[in-house]
DNA sequence: TTATATACATACACGAATGTTTGTATAGTT
DNA sequence: AACTATACAAACATTCGTGTATGTATATAA
């Protein structure tokens, strides 16, 4: 039986998405089929290849879906006007923490960004970092730069390092877990860890000219 | 022309090992295929089958060949007595960036690791790090214990949490670092940057019992 | 010196995944 | 009511990579 109202037409490009997700993260990208995720969506790869181009489109609009609302949180946070630039910071990373380990969707795709797929030219997830990721960096620098000023960081702060040192930070920890879930409880210890790495930044900045 | 002597057998052993490091980062492992390494090379498929079983075989040979030099660094420091634990902590990971920068080999193959790559059970890339890495933090956290009993850290530190900090800052550090190497220079500031996340560590210890 | 194991190159057979084409039932449209 | 576009399913052909089997030249051993 053929479906085709137009909500149904939307369940099963979400199913197909939702399949993907799964699938992606049991065999990995490369190594999965086309049939395995529409089989694991209950449907046939015609219903693939009639919403999507290919596997690297299909790939592509997991991506977009999942990462769509963290880059709101950060528009919403960088939009407004910031009073503590550290404490504005930490918000944005607790709350990073907090979806990466609490919302199943989010923990998946970063375990598939992160482990099961291959970043190569023709993939393009590059796409994504290129645009997205650098655009994201900015905004936090700015708001380093804000503490600077404020005088909570000294002015000869390397801004852009500092930029590095947490974003490279808030990656690793998230990258690490996501191999072994059962090591220990980010999402516990995630703030503290957070706390930290926000400590060693006000105590020992990174300054200019080195 | 055949080869023959142990020599030559030895140069060609290498040239695959050489060869597949570098198709492996420019295609991704998955995308290429057994005979791109081995006309990259200048050999056949042949070569390949008689020195490794398959792609896999292959790929295992070349993290070991890479990642030897590291285990047995972290084995000379934690042979030989510690007198200052943060410094010893310190003197690792700085040699860690130093390789992951400094030598190609290390960075093409932290790069396949990190994003060529896809971990899966198959793939048993989880080979090296269940057995090598868990061994590692387990080192590191015992430096860290002692450091506890110098008195350089509270009683109630937790010093797990204290190496999944240290140890996923680092990898951050890396990866990240790896999707553009022109972002900012590592190398240069690769010292600075550990000092900051090991001066936070001192300022803010995470604590037991949240 | 002959024999054998080595170190590959070459050729072959097979399966598997892809992209495409065709079929088809149904929801809208007129 | 007839028609058309939609939303898939099913069947097809083709390519591509793998694993293996075979060939072969040389080093080494006997």
């Amino acid at each position: 039986m053929v479906r085709k109202t137009k909500e149904d037409t939307q369940q099963t490009y979400d199913a197909l998405l939702d399949a993907a997700e799964l699938v992606f993260c049991e065999k990995g990208v490369s190594n999965t089929t086309l049939n395995d995720v529409a089989s694991a969506a209950g449907m046939t790869r015609g219903a693939i290849y009639w919403h999507f181009k290919d596997k690297k489109e299909l790939f592509h609009a997991l991506c977009d879906r999942a990462f769509l609302p963290i880059e709101i949180l950060l528009n919403e946070i960088t939009s407004t006007p910031i009073e503590d630039p550290m404490a504005a910071i930490r918000r944005l990373y607790v709350h990073f923490i907090q979806q990466a380990t609490g919302n199943p969707r989010q923990t998946k795709v970063f375990d598939i960004v992160f482990h099961r797929c291959e970043k190569t030219a023709e993939m393009e997830n590059f796409v994504e970092e290129r645009e997205g990721k650098r655009e994201c960096l900015n905004k936090v620098q700015e708001i380093f730069e804000l503490a600077v000023k404020q005088g909570v960081l000294p002015a000869d702060t390397d801004t852009w390092i500092a930029v590095q040192i947490t974003h490279s930070f808030l990656i690793g920890l998230v990258h690490e877990w996501l191999i072994d879930t059962n090591a220990y409880d980010l999402s516990a210890h995630g703030e503290a860890m957070i706390d930290v790495m926000l400590a060693g930044l006000v105590v020992k900045p990174p300054r200019k000219r080195a």
